[in-house]
Order: structure tokens, then C-alpha cells, then sequence
DNA sequence: GTATGTATTTATGTATGCATTCTTAAGTTT
DNA sequence: AAACTTAAGAATGCATACATAAATACATAC
């Protein structure tokens, strides 16, 4: 597993250690789908009590990464297709907003630079053929899109529906065809933001996605994931 | 305060119960905005310790209700305008997804039916000139909106958000005028669905809510309400 | 009266204790 | 061998204990 949290900064508090360790976990799959773990182990695992790992896992099941099964400790949510699916369609939602808020403060050159930064990452791992740099890069660039709407509860309300589905999206990677159109989707989406047409932004952005979560959902079925 | 949970059900758990109370205290008003109280005297009116106490504060802390701060117990979060605008267009981006998954579904008036009664409530309100049914009515129809269109995580989170927005909904309620037009476009985004006009309905919604969510920060700013 | 320093109180973070209840293992019967 | 019973073990839910550090009260000095 990870580290005993002894050695870690003693400036959080051992409940915030614990909960971004387990969350880490989560998220690098070191702790996969349906990984299951009691309360004690964990907690000598990280050489803490078990009040601070009881805490922890509440806020984690209040995100959704686990639930807390009585007697069985904590398990690590899986998505069958179906919730994926569901997870998606609300990050398609906050997108289109941010799109629309973002759009709305008719963003500059400047404030869209690390979007472009991001554009640019893309390509290049395109070139180079590293699908994970692109995923990287593909992240970022949405991300920032959150983050430069203005609207700082939907971006973090986004951030938690991502993580929720960040395992799923490095699965599903490589099912994939090459991103080539994903690329050029999110460059006309860059494009309408800087030139203010708003419109035009959400129609681009919401067919694009519309349609890789739909080939996705259809490779998810053809290989019979039972889950992600 | 509320009475002390020694006679209530013994079936849930003394976390469940705890953080139902204090939950429902905050979006009846009966822990306005700004509330604040300890932990220890949380547990000594609820009679209980201080663990579950603490347990069901972690839950309503991630659900953004209430903040935790050190040495100074929870205290109920207050919606700054500016605040309840973000939090106000993230249900927005929400129901807007879930019309256009509702619609999708091609709900025939059988599926639909609850909504139709809810209408019919607010009519019969108006017609009574009672806003606090009116209100209530209208709650009912956006949320079988959210219920209806199939996506449990969407549902879920706009509940989460719809409980923020709670309090501020009751209190902008009398600031409003009467609600004539609210109606007559929430039977126009019903006859939408109805007819499967997906992109009608999601004009309708849309410039609805964004006008009265305009009329509604206006009102804020002249009154110069510091918080909800 | 204001300011400074000290003592006291007390809320919190974490650990530990304990009864309950589920799980699992062992043993027994058919 | 399968099914059922019973006993042991252990995780949980909650209560309690305790050290720490902040807040408050109090006393003293200016």
C-alpha cells in the first residue's frame, strides 16, 4: 500500500493525511474498483487511530470514491456502464455551462493562454503518440475551462464528478481511436470561446462529446465491461 | 432547539439521526444562516456524545451546508449574492441536462402525470394567492423534472444543490412578484416534453430561469441583503 | 481606561475502551 | 458430503479519556 503517515508534514491534521492518501489511492487505481479494506487495517497501515480513518472515509463516501459497508470495511466504487454513463452526462452538463459563463466574460488572449498551453500539449503528444500525455493534456484543457468560467462551486462540484470517473478515463483510453478529431474539437472550441460566439461553442463542444461518450458506451458494451 | 433523540426510532443509527436533525433545523431556519454552536452542545441537546455528533458535521460539511471551524464549532453557511448566483446556475446547467434527457425518453402523459398535478397545484396556489404553496408546488415540479429523467447521479447532486439554495428560495420568495409568468412557462416546458420538442423546451427553461435569476440578483443588490 | 501578561477554562483532535452484532470457523448431525 | 448448530473472533458504533492549543477571564501595570 503507501507509507506510514508518520513521516509525512505534521501540519494536516492525520483525518487530512489519511484522506488524501486513500484518495491518491483511488485515483492511481492503486486501490482498484471493488478493492476492499477495514477500518483497523487502514489504520495500522498509516500507524493512526482509527478515529481519524472513520473520518476520512466519511468525507470519501460523501464524494462517492467508496462506501462504507458495515463489517466489510470500505470499498471502492466500481461504475458499471450505466453509471458511468450518468457521471458523464452531468459533466457534459457543468461543461456547457462553464462554456456558456466563460463565453459571457468574453475571455481575452491572456485568459485563455493555459488553455492554449493545453492545446499545444495535445498535439504534441499526438505526434509523439503518448496516449497518456494526451489524456493528461485533454484534462487540463477542460479543467481550465471549469476553473476559467468564474463559477467556483461549479468547478469544484466538476472537479469531485471527475475524479469520480478519472480511473475510468484512463481505462478506456485505449479503446479509443486515435483522438485526432478530439484535438480539433477542442480547438474550434477554443477558437468560438476567444471569439465570443457563444452559440457556436456549445454546439461544437456538445456534439463532440455527445458523440465519444456514445462510441465509448458502445465499446464498453462490445468488450463487456462489467465495470470500471 | 429540537428534542432530544432518545425517543426517536431506534432503528437508524445515532449518526443518521443526528445529521437528519441538524439537517432539517438548517433548511427549516430553525439554524438561519450565520447559526453557530459547538459540538459538545450539539451532544448534550441531542443527547449523545460527541462522535456522532461529529460524524453526521463531516456529512453536512461536504455538502456544503454548514463550515467546520476550529474552536468555533459549525457554524451554518450564508449565501453571499454573489454565491447564490453560482450555486443557482449549477442547478441551472443540471435541470437543463435533465430536460434534455427527460425529453429523450418521449415520456407520454402517463410518465409525465405528477408533473401535470404539480402544475395544477400551482394554479390552484395563485388563484389562493398563496406563495409559500406556490413555492412548494414549483420545488415539486423541477425536482420530478430531476427525478423523472432517468439519471440518478444528476438527481442526486441537484438535491444536494437544491438544499443549499433551500433557504434562499423561501427567503426571495416575497421579494419576487407573483409568479403568473413562472407558471405559464413551466405549462410551456411541460407541453414541451410532452411533445418531445427537446430543443423548444430547452429554450423556454433556459431563458425563463435566466430572467427570473436576473430579476431575482437585482432585487438582492437593491435591498442590499448581505446574505441568504 | 487601556494595555499587557498570566491563569483558567474548554473545544478539538485523536486514542482507547466496550458492548453489540456480524462473520467465520468448528463441530455435529443426517 | 451437505446442512445445520454453536462457539470464537473481530469490526463496528458509540462513549469516554486525554493532551493540546486556543479563547476567555482576570489581574496587574501604565
Amino acid at each position: 500500500m503507501n507509507e506510514s503517515l508518520a513521516e509525512k508534514g505534521a501540519s494536516l491534521s492525520r483525518v487530512e493525511q489519511v484522506y488524501r492518501t486513500i484518495r491518491e489511492n483511488i485515483l492511481t487505481n492503486q486501490f482498484p474498483p471493488g478493492y476492499q479494506a477495514l477500518e483497523p487495517e487502514i489504520a495500522k497501515q498509516l500507524g493512526v487511530s482509527r478515529t481519524p480513518v472513520r473520518e476520512a472515509l466519511i468525507r470519501l463516501e460523501a464524494e462517492k470514491l467508496i462506501e462504507l459497508i458495515p463489517r466489510r470495511g470500505m470499498r471502492v466504487l466500481p461504475l458499471v456502464p450505466g453509471e458511468f454513463l450518468q457521471v458523464s452526462q452531468v459533466l457534459i452538463a457543468l461543461e456547457l455551462m462553464a462554456i456558456e459563463l466563460l463565453a459571457d466574460r468574453k475571455p481575452g488572449r491572456d485568459m485563455l493562454s493555459p488553455m492554449h498551453d493545453a492545446l499545444q500539449e495535445m498535439q504534441g503528444a499526438l505526434e509523439q503518440d503518448d496516449l497518456e500525455l494526451w489524456a493528461e493534456a485533454d484534462g487540463k484543457f477542460y479543467r481550465l475551462l471549469i476553473h476559467l468560467c468564474g463559477n467556483d462551486r461549479l468547478a469544484q462540484i466538476a472537479e469531485s464528478v471527475i475524479a469520480q470517473t478519472q480511473r475510468s478515463r484512463m481505462i478506456t483510453l485505449k479503446m479509443r481511436q486515435k483522438p485526432t478529431d478530439s484535438l480539433l474539437a477542442n480547438r474550434n472550441l477554443y477558437e468560438s470561446l476567444l471569439a465570443g460566439e457563444k452559440e457556436k461553442a456549445r454546439n461544437e463542444y456538445s456534439a463532440h462529446k455527445m458523440e465519444v461518450l456514445g462510441s465509448l458506451m458502445d465499446m464498453l458494451e462490445r468488450y463487456r465491461l462489467p465495470h470500471l
